[in-house]
DNA sequence: ATAAATTGTGACTAAATTGTAATAGCCAAA
DNA sequence: TTTGGCTATTACAATTTAGTCACAATTTAT
């Protein structure tokens, strides 16, 4: 489980960050609202904790930025005034908490968030060992890096983790992705993808653990 | 009926092992969920009696892994908290049975897993003796270890096995395999390919049991 | 329009599979 | 028991397949 903590009091983010990977959660930090959405753009993320007051921007302003994402998130706020909590839940966070807080507190809500939302999940991702597609969004993660495919490798990589296990012939995934007849393309054209996506997303191109060759037949994606 | 037992404890481990090949089934053993992994990878496992902690992984994270497999599972537990037992069950878990336990209550529970999933269980398999191809991915496994046939090694062993019994001819299996006329194929590759198929699934390649040669006419698999 | 990224191809290499020839062994009938 | 026709075994050659690389063609974005 991968957080994001954002926050600009130095003494909170390494505290707080601290405490959280005691609980073994990843976790990245940002001090900027610019540099979280680096963060956010970049990596698979599980929770955002989000600070209220930042010094280049608001808080909510961010959460409005990505909220389509729907990433989990949890305001962390120094005023408690109810208008800004209010407006926040109103716009989708899954909870605040008011500084100062008891870090105990702060790990339960994560907890809870994160057995909340995880439920709901789970429909739009394909996960296979330490890769992970996400479907709404079409983007794949190694661990919880992102990685970047063009759409030719997305397509092949996607048809694999649909069915994990099963072999496709190597004709079956041409005619999947050039679809239809004329126009052949070249045999070795999938092999050469292969070959990139492997380059992407394999820990050792060389000895693959997600997209096996199965000599004779095709390929498959690994099954767990 | 092979079951595969993970569990780190050491007495539990060797005590159950004994128990249940008592009862004449073939059990694999596993002391850590890497292990358990890669035991699952390599063999055909009826069913999975997999203890919650363990020393490198949560064995409801194992269970994640290989739920798309469907292999019949019944947890082992020390605590019986109802929030584990109960995110088991709801993940798909068919059994769990809290330490200590009675072996005898065990292995009741073993049965009953494997009579209630072995009706479901879907037919597509062949198996003569100790020799089963898996249509799905067409792999062979002898006893539960996975053999790694070519692809015409494949195809020719399929064609016997559709018809266990069944005489074919040298000449129907060529015709078969190398499809119609052209290119003849010299009359001695296959029995080359038939003495390559022996030597990876009979037991005694000199004395075989599972593709037996009916001298003048051709070949078949055995009928049992 | 230009640069950058993506997509597709041909040539080459390594490795595994497939096919053959030559030889040995076995069995059943004369 | 010897013979002739099968089958088995072995070693090796031919072929096929997959992987790699460099680069050309094409698309896309700026």
């Amino acid at each position: 489980m991968t957080i994001l903590l954002v926050e600009d009091d130095e003494t909170i983010l390494s505290g707080l960050s601290f405490c959280l990977e005691k609980e073994s959660f990843t976790v990245l930090t940002a001090r900027l609202g610019k540099i979280a959405l680096e963060q956010i753009e970049n990596n698979k993320i599980d929770l955002l904790l989000l600070d209220i007051n930042l010094p280049d921007c608001n808080g909510i302003t961010l959460f409005d930025k990505i909220k389509k994402r729907g990433i989990p998130t949890i305001f962390l706020t120094a005023n408690d005034l109810e208008t800004t909590i209010v407006e926040a839940l109103d716009k989708g966070a899954d909870d605040y908490i008011t500084k100062p807080f008891k870090t105990r507190e702060l790990i339960s809500r994560v907890n809870s968030v994160l057995r909340r939302t995880s439920k709901s999940e789970s429909k739009n991702t394909l996960t296979i060992k330490n890769i992970t597609i996400n479907l709404t969004d079409a983007s794949v993660y190694k661990d919880n890096e992102k990685v970047f495919l063009t759409a030719l490798e997305y397509k092949i990589l996607l048809i694999m983790f649909m069915h994990p296990g099963r072999i496709f012939t190597r004709d079956s995934i041409l005619a999947e992705i050039w679809d239809t007849d004329e126009a052949y393309v070249n045999d070795n054209t999938l092999t050469v993808y292969i070959k990139r996506i492997r380059e992407k997303i394999e820990e050792d191109p060389a000895n693959p653990k997600i997209i096996l060759t199965v000599r004779g037949l095709g390929y498959k994606a690994n099954e767990n």
